[in-house]
DNA sequence: TAGAATATCTACTCATGAGTATGATCGAGG
DNA sequence: CCTCGATCATACTCATGAGTAGATATTCTA
């Protein structure tokens, strides 16, 4: 982003003290992750409008202003933690690009990561952050990265149904089934951590994988062996 | 809710004029309506915090005392959005309940309702009524009534394995990553309308369904034919 | 037509929370 | 020891929006 840097200034000879600066700085990011992690909690457990500055401060135990000494204000805040809960997303991206596999081996990766990455920390902000709760510039700037992992996966899915790795299917419809599953998790993970984000994403991308119809040649279900009667009148 | 008394005051004979009564009754009931619509129109497109009481009224053409003539506040407002979302998708168990047909077939018309119903007017106040914004009664109130609908699929499920008609799976998870598709629909449908709610529906239970792993037995990717090179260093 | 509900408006109160102006403190370099 | 910049706190401003008090208008009944 801001290309920082390296050293401070190239007037001195650099030999006795170019450490106190960059420490400095080091310590000053250091900290602003840290309200950056503590707001993300905050949003987390209590969403967005519903927390205050006062609040995110509270739990750092300074006051608002150390805040904005930080962040430039609340909406910066919550597009940071945005873009930490992205971050890996775009990393399993990468990873898989060049990866000589089936699509659908790649999308499955794609998809784990994913399911952890929405069960992280940051999660929430990642998937709760909206147009409707930003200004219009910002909002295009989220919309543009949220656009891009969607087409990221249609585009596993595509390249799947052309390798023979995935069912033919509407690649879009598809995506959105997927993304919108694995979104789902911020908004009940929080209550239930039963299993690790891992655990998660394995279970849900078997799930997609299968589908609901029974793959052996079993008995498929003529019979229904322990319903109930039907009712008679109405 | 609150029982209505059908005859205004039993005192008279009630040959000349139980009518007037009636229609202001039915008028406001109407009127009430419009402005629970009204509001889960607003909430959808701006969210409930960005969302004032004073838009809700503009967008009727009266002032804000006249809404709150009609609802007690605007937490109640968002919970009345709430039960008209969520109406359909009871009836839908209602519906499904005895009818004589495998548990997959049963879930799969469960599921078209369920998407139809978060693809609709109150489909955004079904999916984001969250404990967050609410107090802890409502936030009760609404939790019970989710998960009323989430016990709901997962027994379907359960039954499914069971009758042999779904393939063995874990229920908990595999409720989730339905509802949790379905849910979604509520965040892009807005912006997105290429397909009425029933279509979307549909091609999710499709998928649902069939899962990604091509089920014919055709060629199960050993080649990959339209792959790039793989980078070589790095 | 008086008088009652019913329905709607004008004009407030009040709390909250984002963001800031300004001053105190602290640690390092001279 | 003194200065200077980085860091943090006190004590504000200001806008917004929920909710209300107290008219006023509009019907329908008697």
């Amino acid at each position: 982003m801001n290309s920082r840097r390296a050293s401070p200034s190239p007037g001195k000879p650099s030999t006795a003290s170019p450490s106190p600066w960059r420490a400095r700085r080091r310590d000053r990011e250091v900290k602003r992750e840290a309200v950056i992690r503590a707001a993300a909690r905050a949003f987390n457990r209590k969403g967005y409008h519903n927390t205050s500055l006062d609040d995110i401060a509270a739990a750092l135990e300074v006051t608002k202003p150390t805040v904005y000494y930080y962040v430039t204000n609340k909406e910066h805040l919550l597009f940071q933690c945005f873009l930490a809960g992205i971050e890996p997303i775009h990393a399993a991206f990468r990873e898989v690009k060049d990866l000589e596999a089936p699509a659908r081996e790649r999308l499955k990766a794609v998809l784990r990561h994913y399911g952890e990455a929405v069960a992280s920390e940051f999660g929430w902000c990642m998937v709760r952050a909206e147009d409707q709760d930003l200004s219009p510039a910002m909002s295009r700037h989220i919309k543009a990265l949220k656009s891009e992992i969607d087409q990221g996966i249609r585009r596993l899915i595509r390249e799947g149904v052309q390798d023979g790795s995935i069912e033919p299917c509407d690649p879009k419809m598809t995506a959105f089934a997927l993304a919108g599953a694995l979104n789902w998790i911020a908004h009940w993970y929080r209550e239930d951590q039963s299993l690790t984000p891992a655990e998660i994403a394995a279970a849900f991308v078997t799930i997609f994988e299968g589908g609901l119809r029974p793959r052996s040649a079993s008995q498929v279900a003529t019979r229904q062996p322990l319903r109930r009667r039907v009712r008679i009148a109405r």
